[in-house]
DNA sequence: GACTTGTATTGACAGTGGTCGATTCAGTGC
DNA sequence: GCACTGAATCGACCACTGTCAATACAAGTC
């Protein structure tokens, strides 16, 4: 292997975390629970995912917990429901990721 | 299963795109990739990446290709070397992908 | 207590994805 | 033409991930 042209640098900050972030959207159905809970006024309960879902109840609870460890959402249980709900900073936790990543542009 | 509230509305749209998007995201390595793209001045060779990676130069194309074929970065091929780019509307797609799972937050 | 219901976890499976060695392709120079 | 170099592709391996049936846990009701 050889150089071309200048050294060139190589961009070194660990982007472990931010790709931990990002893989947690690399679903279309953790996707649509996110963009559910986004647009819901107050708190989803489990059963209206596992409902509205092509997926079995198993599979839900799998993504919820994917959601959660990625700190993207809370939840609560109440009686033998669980609720969910967007993490308060999971928008400014998610643009923060993508401005880290290109950052001069109006992304915006 | 049953109801326990609202009869509740999971968001129709289809996520795939935009998982795919987010998909392409979801590595450490690519996100150092866009990065140094993202902050290069001008264009970055790819013997910059496998000198600045530790990765092998299939790895390292196997993972541009990922790129490219989320269309996130341009090549250009000039002689013996090849030439790659972040492409131009990458951030705003990025951008309106969150918009679009988040859309009322302040996302910048 | 036993029973029922909603959710989480476990275990297993198939499909996907990151990695690298070997090979092939593209371009330069001889 | 041939030899050399950089990049892409192929093939294989292994780890991870999405999925679901079966099971376990939590909370309520009887």
């Amino acid at each position: 292997m050889q150089r071309c042209c200048p050294p060139a640098q190589v961009d070194p900050s660990d982007r472990g975390e931010d790709a931990a972030l990002f893989k947690a959207l690399a679903d279309p159905h953790r996707l649509t629970m996110l963009a559910t809970l986004a647009r819901a006024s107050d708190e989803v309960c489990v059963c209206d995912f596992t409902g509205g879902l092509p997926l079995e109840q198993p599979t839900v609870s799998h993504h919820l917990r994917i959601l959660r460890d990625a700190a993207l959402v809370t939840c609560e249980r109440r009686g033998t429901w669980v609720y969910y709900r967007l993490a308060t900073d999971a928008g400014n936790r998610l643009g923060a990721a993508l401005r880290s990543l290109i950052p001069d542009k109006a992304l915006v």
